[in-house]
Formats: C-alpha cells, sequence, structure tokens
DNA sequence: GACCAGGTGCCAG
DNA sequence: CTGGCACATGGT
C-alpha cells in the first residue's frame, strides 16, 4: 500500500474506525494515518477526515463500505424505544459493509462460542498459514475453499479453531466441489439462501443469517446471538427460543432490522448494558 | 479455577 | 418440537 495514490471520498454519516471494529471483519490492520484491510485479493487503505475518506481505490471503497446505503432513512426506520434510539446516538455512521462471500461465511464459521478476538486471532492465523500472499500488504487474503480442502482437521486445528475446524473443512469442500454455489446464492429470496447456507456443515441459523447480513445485503436479517438474544428477550419480556426472537425482531424492526441488530449488538458490547438496566 | 464468548449438532423425552 | 449437553480455546 505504500505508496499509492490516494483519492478523496466524500463520506457523509460514516465512521471508518466504528464499521471497522464492529465485529463484521476481523482483519483490518491499523496502517499510517488510517486503516488497512483486504477485499478478496484487493489491497484497500483508507483514512477518514471528517467526511471526507481518503482512500486507495475509490470504486472498491465506496462499494466495500456501502457508502450508498441510506441512513437516514435507516435511522428514521429505527424503533422508537429508548435503548434503540440509544444505540443509534451512540453508534452513528456505522455502516454494515458489502463483505466477499466466501470470506464472510468462513469467518462466521470460526465464530461460535468465540469472542470477537479470538476471531480476529483465527482469521490471522488462517491467513498468515493458508492464504494468498499479497505484496505490499500486512496480511495475507483470506485461503480459499479450494486451498483449505487439501488440508486435514488437524492442520486447521493448530490455527486454534477447535471444535469448529470440522465445519470449515466440511464448507472449504463443498464450495470448493460446487456442491454450493455461492455466487449463484445473491439471485435467490433471503429464505432459500438461508435454507442453503444451513445445509453446509457449521452453519446454522446465527451463522446464516449474519452471511446474509454481511455478505449478501439482506439487510432484514438478524443474526440472534448471545448479546442479541438477552436484548430481545428483555425488550419482549417473554420467555422465548431464538427463533422466536429473531421474528419478533424482524416485526419490531422492519426493512433495516439487520442495521437495528448491528447497532444494538455494538451499543451492548461496548457499553456492557442491556435494556431496563 | 470458575465463567463466558457473534452456536451447532445430536440425542432423548 | 423442546431441552440438555458436548464441543476447544483464551481471557477475565
Amino acid at each position: 500500500m505504500r505508496g499509492a495514490k490516494l483519492t478523496d471520498l466524500p463520506a457523509p454519516e460514516f465512521d471508518l474506525q466504528r464499521t471497522l471494529e464492529s465485529g463484521q471483519i476481523f482483519h483490518a490492520m491499523p496502517s499510517g494515518e488510517g486503516w488497512q484491510v483486504l477485499v478478496d485479493r484487493t489491497p484497500l487503505y483508507a483514512e477518514q477526515h471528517g467526511t471526507t475518506l481518503r482512500v486507495s481505490d475509490a470504486e472498491l471503497a465506496a462499494r466495500y463500505f456501502a457508502l450508498d446505503h441510506p441512513l437516514e432513512e435507516i435511522y428514521a426506520s429505527f424503533p422508537q424505544d429508548a435503548f434503540s434510539q440509544a444505540a443509534l446516538a451512540a453508534c452513528r455512521g456505522l455502516r454494515v459493509l458489502r463483505q466477499p462471500h466466501w470470506e464472510c461465511l468462513a469467518t462466521f464459521i470460526t465464530s461460535p462460542m468465540k469472542k470477537v478476538a479470538h476471531i480476529r486471532q483465527i482469521s490471522l492465523h488462517l491467513r498468515e498459514k493458508y492464504g494468498f500472499c499479497i505484496t505490499g500488504s500486512l496480511i495475507s487474503a483470506y485461503p480459499t475453499p479450494e486451498r483449505l480442502a487439501q488440508v486435514t482437521e488437524e492442520d486447521l486445528r493448530e490455527c486454534r479453531l477447535g471444535f469448529r475446524a470440522k465445519g470449515l473443512l466440511g464448507t472449504a469442500r463443498a464450495v470448493a466441489s460446487g456442491a454450493i454455489d455461492l455466487a449463484a446464492l445473491a439471485g435467490k429470496s433471503t429464505e432459500e439462501a438461508r435454507e442453503a447456507l444451513c445445509q453446509l456443515p457449521g452453519v446454522g441459523r446465527k451463522v446464516a443469517n449474519c452471511v446474509l447480513l454481511f455478505a449478501y445485503e439482506r439487510l432484514d436479517a438478524v443474526p440472534v446471538d448471545v448479546w442479541i438474544g438477552r436484548i430481545l428477550q428483555a425488550m419482549r419480556r417473554r420467555k422465548s427460543t431464538n427463533l422466536q426472537l429473531e421474528e419478533f425482531s424482524g416485526r419490531r424492526f422492519g426493512l433495516y432490522a439487520g442495521y437495528v441488530q448491528q447497532y444494538l449488538f455494538h451499543h451492548a458490547r461496548v457499553t456492557r448494558t442491556l435494556p431496563g438496566t
């Protein structure tokens, strides 16, 4: 990235650091006055100066950072309860990224029962050991499904994956063999795409919804994890399954439920507070 | 040394 | 359909 020409890009209602640290991607590296990320095999450098973004690739940055998402409209759709509004006030500028399908899917397969910092460690381990080296980049590209399909479960476990190794390996093989076509899912309904994703080993409803939200532009998808589960439980005040909570959030949060969810998640994680406490 | 983390799969009732 | 449990690892 050093020496790359930088161009300015207007980026109103965007907070780069908050977005990169909100638990959507796990490999962003501080670099110079800004950050470096990789989008598939393309390095992207970005630094923020007020409402201007200085980037190495304007077209890629606009797409990856989803600068076209109508944040004012999304904010207007937030529910009026105090907790959602507090999350909105605290997390303004957080955008739901447009991630590449495979690396988003693979990364969230490694996420169950892991803290964000640990998911990052695993991602960096895998990139280092099996990833494609990118010249001029601090980090390697996420390993391809073809590469991972060649290794053993024991090899993967050396990247500190634990029991998640089986799912990642099985899914890598399914993608590499063509048993599932990730690109084709983009043209399917959310329900069809979710059903297909849930066939993969290590992918349940929570991981599938993360992938739908972060990689397939389904902004109404709501991954219910322990954090969101507690928040929704407190809002609903009725003992519920995660599926019931997901349906509840869809009714209450609307078309951009995934955005609301992401703000609630980040706010709760940063402040460690729940509604009514 | 418990306890918890952006869950999933499997099995018993 | 529901509840309960195992599954690895690293930080508080």
